[in-house]
DNA sequence: GCTAATCCTTCCAGTCGCTGGAAGGTCAAG
DNA sequence: CTTGACCTTCCAGCGACTGGAAGGATTAGC
């Protein structure tokens, strides 16, 4: 099959699939007019890839996992080692967005948020803290 | 003073600092061989980027903020608004990074992890769904 | 058979926010 | 006078695409 459906059959947008094949994570055919050929192979390559980059795997990482998927003789241990770093990464990335909106949200909490030109939000990225503005700095 | 104390006053690489007046965000003056010469309003201006970009605020944002900063009449609303929408946009981080976990926790908590080729989290991701592969895919 | 629309090709450049490194000038200490 | 730290510019690369230009192939309709 041609790219546009391979595209709609991964989910894949055709130029993030062409660039997959740059990168050498899919070889598809070539048909006589120079078109690529998708097998179904290819498009089962391609939904692996599609899910594993929307569960956070980096393209290193997807380039292991299929390895490890076509590698009849792997352990599981492996893949599951992987998947757990990436849980712990998923964790500590929501522990800094929460401690970002620690910050964040009582700057804003105690932002008049009207005409007046006083702004605490301002106030504390330019390093005053605990008192108001009054001057220029 | 030079790039190398500024560096040091307001937490940021002299790299970054560099690459801030390429992007014109800051504009230092030259010493007379052709040193970069920072004043304390400088640096005071590093400082106020360095906190904004450790709250998350993008380049652009933090370009206005600046200018927000700088200008006497403007409203805190604005700022207050700017600020709203970087809450929501952890928000949105933090929910995506937690489905995230939810689709990824049950496939490590099933995988066994030993010397055993059979993985659920390798079945996932090739679209088997509720079962164990047994054949070749 | 002709034309227009759609699909495909390759290649190059841009995104974001730096970061690394090369090649060379300047300055302070010993 | 040399060494080493600091500074300069410029160019390239990161990750993972994405956009666009220029041109060839195919298909549908007239």
């Amino acid at each position: 099959m041609n790219i546009g459906e391979a595209s709609e059959r991964s989910g894949l947008p055709a130029k993030t699939i062409r660039y997959y094949e740059d990168i050498d994570l899919v070889a598809p055919d070539r048909a006589e007019n120079g078109y690529r050929d998708y097998s179904l192979s290819d498009v089962h390559r391609l939904r692996f890839l599609h899910r594993a980059r929307n569960l956070g795997f980096s393209i290193d990482e997807c380039r292991l996992l299929l390895s490890l998927y076509t590698d009849r003789n792997r352990a599981s241990a492996d893949v599951k080692a992987m998947a757990e770093q990436r849980l712990t990464e998923i964790d500590a990335k929501i522990q800094a967005l929460q401690s970002l909106k620690a910050a964040l949200q009582p700057l804003v909490d105690c932002c008049h948020g009207d005409e007046r030109p006083d702004c605490p939000i301002l106030d504390d990225l330019a390093g005053f803290h605990a008192k108001r503005s009054q001057a220029q700095a």
